[in-house]
DNA sequence: ATAGGCTCTGTTTTT
DNA sequence: CAGAGCCTAT
């Protein structure tokens, strides 16, 4: 239900600065909002403001960095103006581009049921191609370098033969060869009617900046551009920004150029630096009044963040009063940090405090695996925000493989995987077998189903025999009930697949049983098959602990752990080299970047901060290895930490 | 096609 | 030291 009780509501609620911006008139604005300042609550009450002043909320465009972010906001704003704020546009650029591109795609020559590659997928499409070009060999980059150097060169848009070249400079093989693998790549992408991660954003630019007939389409429909997070986009976003907004300029950035921290993706933070310049006309607002932290700890932010080059000047002015000063804990080893965490956490919890108002953070999932042996060992319940992605497990990806071939004929990764489960059947056999289907394959068709028993080696064909009531029924379960389909598979095939050949079966059953669940949300197979691999396991995440809101303490990286806050941070691993991560500082050539990392991790917390800095580590080949603590940590005046020696048990 | 042994490599962050 | 990936023998 709508509540309508005009501006003093908005008053009421916000900040001066914060009301500011959300009310402010039509034309380019740019809300620099630094770290738990409201930044969230200025673009949910942005959107709330629009919508009650009559803005058709189909009308506006709210561009975020994860799914989920917009899902949170929107629900947000419906409880501040009902439900007319349904209609909007919400999502990530490739949300954005997938739903535009599944209209359009025929126009630039693709079909508008393109399968969308994930990272396993293009990878092992790239595998395929080395071996086909025959440049396999053990000097000759693996499929992983080469996906991320061509994602690196199209990211930052740099023309591909000169980053080749670079590249290579220093390996012993020809460029050229690369060159020829990513060519065939572009080819096979399009043959199998699929694009990648990539392939998204290229193509859904590539699609307003050639028919014009698009663009004014939706540059008509989206009179309100607001975009989260503006800080991380990179130069291809940049631009769909400023296409999309370019005939109503009713746009609205918000970000916080200390946050940045996705540069090694292609983010340029160069984007919001010259967002003033670009738009002549901004208004520019500044969002410095911190509500999350005590003064200890945004002294500790605005410490470590101040000598960082070019940065727009902000500082974090606290609300809060003077509680303790954040702890810098010297540790043995990762042992010893494991059992000061858990026994500060058990601490803490006795105190009062919930599980799921603590987290550990740290620069790279590796880091936690010792903890979380440890955490398992005093049955502390944990949860961590996981390194692998919940549809890039092996299981996952095997049901859905049957999935799309239902959905998809042409899909030549999805049948190549789904043969592969059968005895006797390799990719090369499957491969083989798709070569003689004609690279096409219709499970409703009966000759093609018998086709494919005729092509199979014999143990292969028995078990095949056994699918067939799926493919003979599933046309209309495919409408009405596809987690049917799965449980059927389930029953006749893949349970006993799953038994004979992973021992943690159980837990990847209940995975299947998740992923069930998790269609229901979605109004076709359509929706989801087409969505899938744009789900990030936050955006999963997020349903699941709101759904059972059981009590957990989060493990996770600080990456994953943007834009949220708890009442209890602890961050491992702070020694040079690791937190600054020496590889990245070695590809970047500066730790600017990481010290926004540290600073994005410090900003978490709420009441208590740990800093963990271990003295030693087990070196790569079983001998010790010394660490310096982090820079990050050196760097501080002693006297705003509390120095905590443990005896090093 | 697959199992098992051997060698090499080397721990980043993710839409 | 561990894990991945390659090679070889069946």
């Amino acid at each position: 239900m709508a509540v309508s009780s005009g501006l003093t509501n908005f008053a009421q609620a916000l900040n001066a600065e914060q009301l500011a911006a959300v009310t402010a008139p039509d034309g380019p604005l740019f809300v620099l909002a630094a770290a738990g300042t409201g930044k969230t609550r200025t673009l949910v009450y942005r959107v709330a403001y629009l919508v009650q002043q009559g803005v058709d909320a189909r009308r506006i465009l709210l561009l975020t960095f994860t799914n989920r972010a917009a899902r949170e906001m929107l629900a947000r704003a419906q409880i501040l103006v009902g439900e007319q704020v349904g209609g909007l546009w919400g999502g990530t650029f490739h949300h954005l581009a997938n739903r535009m591109l599944r209209r359009y795609a025929p126009l630039l020559n693709f079909g508008a049921d393109f399968t969308i590659l994930d990272h396993d997928d293009s990878i092992s499409l790239i595998k395929d191609l080395i071996t086909e070009l025959k440049l396999g060999g053990k000097q000759f980059p693996k499929a992983e370098v080469l996906l991320s150097l061509l994602s690196g060169a199209v990211n930052r848009r740099q023309a591909l033969d000169a980053a080749v070249q670079r590249y290579f400079e220093k390996h012993p093989i020809d460029p050229e060869d690369a060159l020829r693998v990513f060519a065939r790549y572009q080819q096979k992408k399009r043959a199998q009617n699929a694009m990648d991660f990539d392939d998204l954003i290229i193509n859904g630019l590539q699609l307003l900046k050639e028919h014009p007939g698009v663009l004014a389409h939706y540059q008509e429909q989206f009179r309100y551009v607001l975009v989260d997070e503006y800080q991380d986009t990179n130069p291809i976003q940049a631009d769909w920004v400023d296409l999309l907004a370019q005939r109503h300029r009713n746009l609205l950035v918000v970000g916080d150029d200390f946050q940045s921290i996705y540069a090694w993706r292609g983010a340029d933070y160069r984007n919001i630096m010259t967002f003033p310049q670009r738009y002549a006309d901004t208004r520019i607002f500044k969002l410095e009044t911190n509500y999350r932290s005590t003064p200890e700890i945004l002294a500790v932010a605005n410490r470590c963040i101040a000598g960082n080059p070019h940065q727009f000047q902000k500082v974090l002015r606290a609300t809060r009063p003077a509680h303790h000063k954040p702890v810098l804990v010297s540790v043995a080893d990762g042992a010893h940090q494991a059992r000061y965490v858990i026994g500060q956490l058990v601490y803490l919890r006795n105190a009062g405090r919930a599980w799921r108002d603590m987290v550990v953070l740290y620069r790279a999932h590796y880091h936690a695996l010792e903890l979380q042996m440890e955490l398992t060992r005093a049955r502390i319940p944990f949860t961590v925000v996981s390194g692998v992605r919940f549809f890039e497990q092996a299981h996952v990806k095997d049901v859905l493989s049957l999935l799309r071939i239902l959905h998809n004929p042409g899909d030549e990764l999805a049948f190549a995987r789904f043969l592969s489960l059968l005895p006797g059947v390799s990719s090369r056999t499957a491969a083989k077998v798709w070569r003689s289907l004609g690279g096409r394959w219709t499970a409703g068709n009966a000759k093609a189903r018998s086709a494919v028993a005729g092509l199979l080696p014999k143990a292969a064909r028995a078990v095949w025999q056994t699918l067939l009531p799926i493919f003979e029924t599933y046309e209309s379960l495919l409408r009405k009930e596809p987690a049917e389909i799965i449980a059927q598979f389930s029953k006749i095939f893949y349970d006993e697949y799953l038994l004979d050949t992973f021992d943690d079966y159980e837990r990847r059953q209940e995975d299947l049983a998740e992923v069930m669940e998790f269609m229901a949300g979605f109004a076709s197979t359509d929706d989801f098959l087409n969505e899938v691999a744009l789900v990030t396991n936050l955006d999963a995440e997020g349903d699941r602990l709101a759904g059972n809101a059981q009590d957990s303490l989060r493990l996770s990286t600080v990456h994953q752990a943007k834009g949220l806050e708890w009442n209890v941070v602890f961050v491992l691993w702070l020694a040079d080299g690791l937190f600054p991560s020496s590889r990245a500082m070695l590809e970047s050539g500066e730790d600017a970047e990481e010290r926004r990392l540290f600073y994005v991790a410090v900003t978490r917390a709420k009441d208590e901060l740990f800093l963990c800095a271990p003295a030693m580590r087990r070196a790569l080949n079983g001998g010790i290895q010394f660490l310096e603590p982090s820079r990050f940590v050196k760097e501080l005046p002693p006297d705003c930490l509390r120095q905590e020696k443990t005896d090093f048990l």
